[in-house]
DNA sequence: AGTGGGATCTGT
DNA sequence: CAGATCCCACTA
């Protein structure tokens, strides 16, 4: 059993930046799951949009309700909503306490995968997670782990990446583009991902 | 109290 | 491209 290197997880503290500066540096790093049964699930973050304050995309746009709140906190923060009634979407809280701000985690390539998906080929294993519905429902993510410390010891946490595990990765360009699934703020370019990853959802 | 739309995904 | 499916924010 790999136990986090504590300097290799990632701090609350790090996030407290705006959104379109931590999604993009988010990519890379690895998302890590702890369930319930034991299993510890990881992938590495090859899709990620940032939503902040002035954005008409925000949930938090208009103003503080009781789903949005957490995006008004402190950094660190998990906020997953349900989306469409059928899948649910995880995202981490950025920037400064009372700035409503967020980044999406869109699409994970899977390292330490399931015991239940391994038997899957490794195309359907590329695949799991991506996409954010598809992502929390490989991780098991719904909105009773909304508004937990994202730290070692919780749920889910992030850890930076690690020079061997990340070759492969590293060697993939980094795309900033424009935001997926929108009706407004449509033109803001805040969507990163690794060109040519096989996880990156809706290639 | 009623309603309409939504940061999605799958199959036709 | 339609359908599944349900919470929540907004209107009255």
């Amino acid at each position: 059993m790999t136990l986090p290197h504590p300097s290799q997880v990632i701090e609350q503290q790090w996030f407290a930046r705006p959104a379109p500066e931590v999604a993009p540096d988010l990519i890379g790093c690895v998302l890590v799951r702890q369930l319930p049964n034991g299993e510890r699930l990881r992938g590495i973050i090859v899709e990620t949009e940032a939503y902040g304050p002035d954005d008409p995309a925000c949930h938090a746009y208009r103003k503080r309700t009781p789903r949005n709140a957490v995006m008004f906190g402190v950094a660190g923060y998990s906020y997953v909503y349900l989306i469409y009634g059928m899948y649910h979407c995880f995202n981490v809280v950025t920037d400064q306490d009372g700035v409503a701000s967020a980044v999406l985690i869109r699409a994970l390539a899977l390292q330490d995968i399931g015991s239940e998906s391994a038997a899957l080929s490794p195309k359907a294993q590329a695949r799991l997670a991506a996409g954010p519905g598809k992502l929390c429902r490989c991780l098991e993510i719904d909105r009773s782990l909304s508004q937990v410390p994202l730290m070692h010891g919780q749920p889910l946490w992030f850890e930076h990446p690690v020079r061997e595990a990340d070759a492969e990765i590293s060697s993939l360009e980094l795309v900033q583009t424009t935001r997926i699934g929108l009706t407004q703020g449509v033109e803001i370019p805040w969507r990163w991902y690794l060109k040519g990853s096989a996880a990156v959802s809706k290639l």
